[in-house]
RNA sequence: AGCGAUGUAGCUCAGUUGGAUAGAGCGGGAGAUUGAGGCUCUUUAGGACACUGGUUCAAGUCCAGUCAUUGCUACCA
């Protein structure tokens, strides 16, 4: 029989799930791993070839390790709340649970067909109440909670009342709402229930507050600083402005520090890490005040080089800071309104857009040099954030890039500090080194410096040392229909949690997706909505990352109606292994997911601080788009050689009608759009082809070059896709899709049939015993293969697979010791040529239930080494010696070989270098 | 601007701790098969390993610098 993979591969993904061959079960002896894909958004437009490009690094992953002997966890489930899914709703009026059921319908089948060997049994969906039941649960765990500082640890919210009750919250060092007022035990226990609860609510890890907030009017609904890229959302590119809102929030600051330390103990990328770092963004500096001249007012301003501050020639306050008012002079009033104004109004986009122009006005008023008394004036300026630090900022323009290119634009004096830089022409260039003019700070060195400046101003109580982080509290509202209802109701204006016995809070039926005529969440449509018929329920839904921040725990025990996950369940399959996906998420959520399971983790809900042990990032697969060549007001197209010579208009086309060397079937182009083409005219090459440009971009429906694995799968087969996946590259670089290669993959496999068949394509292997050369390759390509699928080269086992096959092939090699232990090897990656060749030589159970094979190096031992002889560097010839031979006689026999004394010349060589098994090496 | 990644055949990538004449697949050339094309098979060409300098008996591999491409962050004081 003929290698014919839609009937082998039909076959066997129907035999593997009619048997279960996939299920896991949680209770073995064996050791566990967990392999885990970063669940999809179940888009309408399907997968394309780039989503699976993890998922089969993973499943190649999972399998590898079940067969050398690990109970594997494997699942696939859909992050299945989301924007796409509701925008289509507003459009069509569909609901999106619908419209969504439909799209996981469509990934399901698209990923049964490449033969991944996940646990369905186990999926999940985040849209379900029987899942969001136990986010909503989650919420209410960091509602009922506190964040102690001292310990670094989340704690139930009753320990802080105890605490309160005893001695107040003089004590208390949590991170809660900067409003909050100081009270003794005897003031908190002569306060009212309601007093109190309010009290409360200023320190719960989530919260609700008055805050300015990017909203999206397009979208309709508040985005986080993770979802904006360059001022517009990162879903749709719609601009995004500044609002004020109340909004849910999580109090995601008070875990900075455990979440910068914890990366620490991670195997993640390094970029990765970075990113989050920067995210988190910790500076060690010192916090000083500077009294008004007036003495009116004092102004805190943040830095990390109170060293330099000899060297502040003034200060600058963010528009938004509100002391702005208060000490501005009369003269200067309209000016700085003016500018405030200005400033206010510019949207994200427009700042970002112009970093480099220096803006600011002076608000008449001067401050006090807290160290030397010297008299500086006060600006204001938009290069100074009101998120960041305290919105102040003393300037040195002789060691800040900004400060010094505002000093130069407006002429403010520039005084150097550090020694050397006075003779620069841009002083900031030197950063680090000996302080000069800076009174008691002469002579010492940067890091010196800080300390003595930082102490000087603890102890005259000018400033005090604090360490700032950018990362801010996470907005948790979205003004959505299509996310998990927030289990919160009001009483009295303040905010109740739903009885956990009322979980799931489930989403209402309501009647239009858009927000109500008084611009409330969509869910306020929902007027009959109510908790114990009378109370209001919160209107605003938790956003995408919500549900997706927790689902890694959910697999473990998927079905469980008690509890979000058994702890037996958990502590036994525990971390993620292995996990896989985009750099995309390297902020949002890997971030989140961070923060809830070290906060599940201090509830002691789960045993571990960590969801992910090891993270990969996949590369994005980029496309390769077709363009065409179209006159000017003419339905003819021209190739693309030939478009000079004519006026054109550049057109993206369907990849589908790209071929070999970039030319294009016009029929494929008829039948792709028969209303534009059918009528065409073509201006073909001299060779009478018609050549298209390619151009290598995102994958994507505008430019029609998105290419279904379906299709790939009915041209191909789904082994030749797998294996393709993988040939393409190293799986965290990112590459263009291009069917170019795939003929060559797909050849191997015939090459591996025909391995195991004679010419007439009759199964033939024998039970005889196999040359120590066969042995020797297959036992070199077994270490190979094993030593890079344990470091994650996919790509690389690929070329060694084909070099085996060619070498065997080479051979002949038809013995079943040999051919055997190979199909084992290859499984993983094919699982379905595999299994069909495996069932051949007589196995009734499934090959992927089957011993990885390992590595024998006897066979790889040799008696005698041919030793390649480099005369200066350069191999000249070659000759053999036992391994026995002595470096005495080694040498001898070298200098005396004809070959040799030819390249010697004669010469007494100055060294003779030999080096066992390796080399030897002449040096005259 | 900062941080990270990459630079090897026309293209996409291997080349593990320095050690031989730097390898795979695709693509190109030639041939066999065919009425022709495709598939298949045989065969072949193609490489200052980005550049410069250093360490070494020996550098694609280690070190320093330069250049190019690319990703992320971006006024965070």
């Amino acid at each position: 029989m003929e290698y014919n993979p839609k009937a082998i591969e039909a076959k066997w993904q129907k035999y593997w799930q009619e048997n279960q061959i996939y299920k896991v079960e949680n209770d073995t002896e064996k050791p566990k791993f967990y392999v885990l894909d970063m669940f999809p958004y179940p888009s309408g437009a399907g997968l394309h070839v780039g989503h699976p490009l993890g998922y089969i690094a993973t499943d190649i992953f999972a399998r590898y390790k079940k067969m050398k002997g690990y109970n594997v966890l494997h699942p696939m489930g859909f992050d299945s709340f989301g924007l796409p899914a509701e925008q289509y709703a507003i459009e069509t009026g569909q609901h999106p649970a619908i419209t969504t059921a439909q799209n996981i319908e469509t990934f399901k089948a698209q990923m049964a067909k490449i033969g991944f060997n996940h646990d369905l049994t186990r999926e999940i969906r985040t849209s379900e109440p029987a899942y969001y039941q136990w986010t909503q649960w989650i919420f209410q765990q960091i509602f009922n909670a506190w964040f102690n500082n001292t310990t670094q640890k989340a704690e139930r919210i009753e320990t802080l009342i105890a605490i309160f009750e005893k001695e107040g919250n003089l004590q208390v060092n949590a991170p809660c709402d900067e409003d909050t007022p100081v009270f003794t035990a005897n003031e908190w226990n002569h306060k009212s229930e309601d007093e109190k609860y309010a009290l409360l609510l200023k320190y719960r890890l989530t919260y609700l507050a008055d805050s300015i907030v990017n909203w999206c009017p397009a979208l309709g609904t508040v985005l986080a600083n993770d979802e904006i890229k360059d001022g517009l959302s990162e879903r749709g590119g719609h601009p995004v402005e500044r609002k004020k809102m109340k909004q849910w929030m999580m109090r995601i600051t008070a875990y900075a520090e455990r979440l910068l330390q914890n990366l620490e103990h991670l195997d993640w990328s390094e970029a990765i890490k970075d990113m989050q770092r920067n995210w988190i963004g910790k500076s060690i500096g010192c916090e000083v005040n500077f009294s008004l001249e007036n003495k009116k007012h004092i102004l805190t301003a943040f830095t990390t080089r109170l060293d330099t501050i000899f060297g502040v020639s003034y200060l600058v306050l963010a528009p938004e800071h509100e002391v702005i008012a208060a000490l501005t002079t009369p003269d200067q009033k309209d000016t700085v309104e003016k500018y405030v104004q200005w400033a206010k109004n510019r949207s994200e986009r427009e700042r970002q857009a112009e970093v480099k122009t220096v803006s600011g006005v002076f608000t008449g008023s001067y401050a006090l040099n807290p160290f030397n008394q010297e008299k500086i004036p006060i600006w204001v300026a938009d290069y100074v954030l009101a998120g960041y630090g305290t919105g102040v900022v003393m300037g040195v323009p002789s060691s800040d890039d900004r400060d010094f290119r505002f000093a130069k634009h407006f002429n403010l004096p520039i005084r150097c500090v550090i020694e050397g830089s006075e003779a620069m022409e841009n002083p900031t260039e030197k950063k680090y080194g000996k302080m000069i003019n800076s009174d008691f700070l002469n002579g010492l060195d940067t890091p010196e410096a800080i300390q003595k400046a930082v102490e000087f101003a603890e102890k005259n109580q000018l400033g005090k040392a604090k360490i700032n982080y950018k990362i801010r509290d996470a907005v948790f509202s979205r003004q959505r229909y299509w996310g998990e209802p927030v289990p919160v109701y009001f009483k009295n204006n303040m905010p109740y949690l739903v009885d956990e016995k009322d979980l799931p809070l489930i989403l209402p039926e309501i009647d239009e997706y858009k927000p109500t005529a008084e611009g409330e969440a969509p869910l306020g449509r929902a007027t009959s909505w109510k908790y114990k018929d009378q109370y209001a329920y919160e209107l605003t839904t938790m956003p995408g990352w919500a549900g997706s921040s927790w689902y890694f725990l959910r697999y473990a025990d998927p079905k469980n109606e008690q509890t979000f996950a058994d702890k037996n369940a958990t502590n036994y399959w525990n971390q993620v292994d292995l996990y896989v996906g985009g750099a995309e998420h390297a902020v949002g959520h890997l971030l989140y997911s961070r923060f809830w399971t070290n906060f599940l983790h201090d509830l002691g809900h789960i045993d571990f601080q960590e969801p992910f042990k090891k993270m990969i990032n996949q590369g994005m697969i980029q496309g390769e788009s077709a363009l065409i060549y179209r006159l000017k007001n003419e339905n003819t197209y021209v190739s693309a050689d030939l478009k000079d010579q004519y006026e054109t208009t550049e057109l993206h086309v369907t990849v589908k009608a790209l071929e070999a060397n970039n030319t294009i079937n016009t029929e494929e182009l008829k039948q792709w759009r028969p209303e534009d083409y059918q009528e065409a005219k073509f201006i073909y090459s001299d060779e009478g082809k018609f050549y298209a440009n390619t151009r290598v971009e995102k994958l994507s429906k505008r430019y029609y070059n998105a290419v279904n694995p379906d299709d790939v799968i009915e041209k191909y087969s789904a082994d030749t896709l797998r294996l393709y996946e993988m040939f393409l590259g190293p799986l965290e670089q990112s590459k263009p899709w291009s069917m170019q290669g795939i003929d060559g993959t797909y050849r191997f496999l015939k090459k591996l049939w025909n391995l195991y068949h004679d010419e007439k394509q009759d199964f033939a292997i024998n039970n005889e015993p196999a040359p120590a050369e066969a042995h020797k390759i297959l036992h070199q390509t077994i270490k190979k293969v094993t030593d890079d699928i344990e470091r994650l080269s996919f790509n690389t086992v690929v070329s060694h697979l084909m070099i085996c096959v060619n070498k065997l092939t080479e051979l002949k090699t038809k013995q079943f010791e040999i051919l055997e232990p190979l199909v084992r090897l290859i499984a993983p990656y094919t699982p379905h040529i595999a299994e069909e060749l495996w069932a051949k030589m007589g196995h009734v159970n499934s090959i992927h239930h089957a011993q990885f094979p390992e590595y024998n190096p006897q066979y790889l031992q040799e008696s005698s080494y041919e030793y390649p002889i480099s005369i200066n560097g350069k191999t000249r010839t070659k000759m053999t010696f036992s391994n026995e031979t002595p470096a005495q006689e080694i040498e001898a026999t070298v200098l005396a070989d004809a070959a040799v004394m030819k390249w010697t010349e004669g010469k007494t060589p100055k060294k003779i270098i030999i080096v066992p098994k390796k080399i030897i090496n002449i040096v005259l």
